[in-house]
DNA sequence: CGACTGACGGTCG
DNA sequence: ACGACCGCCAGTC
């Protein structure tokens, strides 16, 4: 047999193994993102256990044809929406998140505000930091 | 096969 | 803040 012809199927087989796997994960890596965050495309290729390759992400959501994905809540990694701004992706996706309470200023999100992570964490620890330390001593 | 093109990201001047 | 580069990945011409 001609072995490198099947070398060739086999190498060919797993790459698109390769690329199915990264991509449900990437999916799944999105899906679990909370409604009112925002994650990165970079965060999500680290999370999805591809770190470095946000371009993945990217494509993925390009040619997804699956469950649909909440796609919008996909930023850049500096809080800017990736599509053209005034096209028409970019407008649905400022709707899509304004109707999730993040808002879209000056271009871009404030990532402080509703980054995933730092939501968590929020929502773990919870302690607001309005209030400053107030000199104040202890009463003990 | 090389060049180009994107829903990208980090670094550097 | 901004552009130039470079690394990264899949598709198209």
């Amino acid at each position: 047999m001609t072995k490198s012809v099947d070398r060739g199927k086999t190498e060919a087989k797993g790459e698109r193994d390769d690329y199915a796997r990264a991509e449900a994960r990437i999916a799944r890596t999105i899906l679990s993102i909370p409604e009112g965050s925002v994650a990165s495309y970079g965060e999500i290729a680290t999370r999805a256990g591809l770190p470095g390759r946000a371009r993945l992400v990217g494509h993925v959501l390009g040619v997804w044809e699956g469950e649909p994905l909440p796609w919008h809540r996909v930023l850049r990694a500096d809080g800017r929406i990736a599509f053209p701004a005034g096209s028409r992706s970019f407008r649905k996706q400022v709707r899509l998140l304004a109707a999730e309470g993040v808002l879209v200023v000056n271009r871009k999100v404030d990532l402080a505000a509703h980054g995933w992570d730092r939501n968590l964490d929020q929502a773990l620890w919870a302690p607001p930091p309005a209030v400053k330390p107030r000199k104040r001593v202890a009463k003990r």
